[in-house]
DNA sequence: TTGAAAGCGCTAACAG
DNA sequence: CTGTTAGCGCTTTCAA
């Protein structure tokens, strides 16, 4: 009776009915660090009691306060918390990524904390403030472009052991990473230059990256960085044109296709590359509506291997990405780095151009 | 120097390097209850003494620790976390209701704790159960199916005043209704009827339902029961017939068509309703691989107006559900609920059958 | 308007 | 192998 202050106090003081461990413990005869350590060192429990305590947490129907478990044991690396920041969920080419995050620390007991940015930096600074207050165990943010608030928040966290995971970037040039954190994804730039040199293999000499009308959409921009210099470095003429932002993808691509016409209606350019699929394939189908022939007229080249740009005719040429692996590779980095308390290894990841009908 | 132990022992006890209140109320010279005012009602501090805690504030960069502010205001609805339990994220149809979950919540103070289910009970009991340990403060299911355990732990939820909102899902006939919960979403069972009475309507007296190969997509299943009903009611001939499981719902559809030929691979019945659009642009496509002529030998019924079914040709008919709505509705009901202390109120969302040129 | 004391539920550290 | 003690960082209650 010397132990803990009458159960009358403790009930009402707590306004949620659940059992807690020393109700568990009340009931099985012992006090709550032995339930705590059934809990989480079953080994060095004996046996007997080990019965009475498992009996106790059925008949209680025992859940853990992981605030309150958090909390005693320090914070850091405790909660097994992932809190991640993704530009929009609904955008398929992050859903998977999600899915693969999710589906990879599942089982691992952690749990996933998602926020969506909007492709705002702001945005991703506000969300991650908020996050913080949860002590994540790691965080993973897309990309390596974050305000200076959102800066000091990662490094923060990182230097009390949270891992965190910049995904969907991974530039060659390491004097273009700001924070020094683990990265996995790939080179946008690279993949910008290989749009340019495919079309430019296939005989092309004026050509236009259509960019994502979306400001913060930085990879996009890189991409298009990367197809226009490489263009230019082989003296072939290449035009930055931006989408309209319409309210979905594919109607900004349709609405798009005027930007790449001359006055008369005619393609100003003989092959264009896209930010994405959806643009692509907007601008592919108002093409068609126009009576132009892809790709004899105007060649057409997409990024990301949407479902949509295989089915159409012609089909779309695109770079295929590693849009689930990222999510999964992310998870078992920092997995990988929350148990074998070691940095997280960054990794590039592999894509590759498709060539199909529409260059 | 009464206060709290030395700075240097709780330093040493603290693993994380991150300002408490009491660091900040050092810098302010005040006690960390003030501070806690301060943060929490303004307008209870005097104006001098908030100036000096908006300055400590600011010089300790402090973010608050979420856990403990939750362990010490008793857990009950203190979390302002939304667990949400979702099949399949990768799947557009709940990717954007995700994201309508994530966007409401954004900038009310809620965080979201995302899990994916994939399609199965068990799995959802197990999240469930894991997630229940932050104490959330809202629950978002899918569906109103669920294992004993998990009915129970949603109970308990509710029963200590957090709101559990079952998406996706809403039956008519309320002797279906299991838990109890609030209930945003729609009648499954009718939109089978509906789709068993378009293609009936146009003439077609030999139909199947193309059902989900996944076990426990229960929606899935309940159309394709209305379907059946409805057709027998009206004399017509309707059976169901299953998908094969591939990894890829399109190239599901596209495996799945044999099952709807006959021995002379011509069409077995003379209009299909699917589970989803995948399925449906899965077949159609195979469909027109064998020159077959949709929809005058085969018509062919979508669901969930897919971005794909809208580019093919012929055109996809569908039936077009409010993906993102569900999302955005069952944030602002469960906010609802959570800030005026109410029950959370369900909701009947709208739907809607598009004949386009499959059908 | 501010503070002191107590406690949320759990775990680390040390005794026995 | 089990228990005692002392917190984690915050909020509640009561007192000044």
């Amino acid at each position: 009776m010397a132990a803990s202050p009458s159960l009358k106090t403790r009930a009402a003081r707590r306004s949620h009915g659940r059992a807690t461990l020393a109700d568990v413990a009340a009931a099985a005869g012992v006090t709550s660090i032995t339930v705590s350590r059934y809990l989480r060192e079953p080994h060095r429990v004996a046996d007997d009691t080990a019965q009475k305590v498992a009996q106790a947490l059925a008949a209680t129907g025992y859940l853990p306060n992981k605030q309150a478990g958090v909390l005693a044991s320090g914070g850091a690396g405790a909660s097994r918390m992932v809190a991640a920041l993704i530009p929009s969920i609904a955008n398929s080419i992050f859903a998977e990524t999600v899915q693969g995050l999710a589906e990879t620390l599942q089982g691992s007991g952690c749990e996933l904390l998602l926020a969506a940015t909007n492709y705002s930096t702001a945005r991703e600074e506000a969300q991650l403030r908020a996050l913080m207050g949860w002590f994540p165990s790691a965080i993973v943010v897309t990309g390596r472009r974050h305000s200076d608030g959102a800066l000091a928040l990662l490094r923060q966290a990182q230097s009390r052991g949270a891992p965190v995971i910049e995904i969907w970037d991974h530039p060659a040039d390491t004097s273009r990473q700001q924070g020094g954190f683990t990265q996995i994804g790939f080179d946008h730039a690279e993949v910008g230059r290989a749009m340019a040199v495919h079309l430019i293999e296939r005989g092309h000499r004026t050509l236009a990256y259509l960019d994502s009308g979306v400001a913060e959409d930085f990879r996009a921009h890189e991409r298009g960085q990367g197809f226009v210099a490489e263009a230019r470095r082989r003296g072939v003429t290449a035009r930055r044109v931006v989408a309209p932002l319409a309210g979905e993808a594919i109607q900004a691509g349709r609405e798009a296709l005027p930007l790449l016409l001359d006055g008369q209606g005619r393609p100003a350019f003989t092959a264009v590359a896209f930010a994405n699929d959806h643009l692509a394939c907007g601008a592919l189908l108002a093409a068609q509506a126009l009576r132009l022939d892809v790709p004899r007229q105007m060649a057409l080249l997409g990024f990301g291997d949407f479902a949509l740009g295989r089915q159409l005719q012609p089909t779309l040429s695109t770079v295929q990405v590693p849009r689930l692996q990222i999510g999964t590779a992310a998870a078992q980095a920092l997995l990988a780095a929350l148990d074998g308390n070691t940095a997280a290894a960054g990794q590039r990841l592999p894509w590759s151009l498709l060539p199909r009908n529409s260059t």
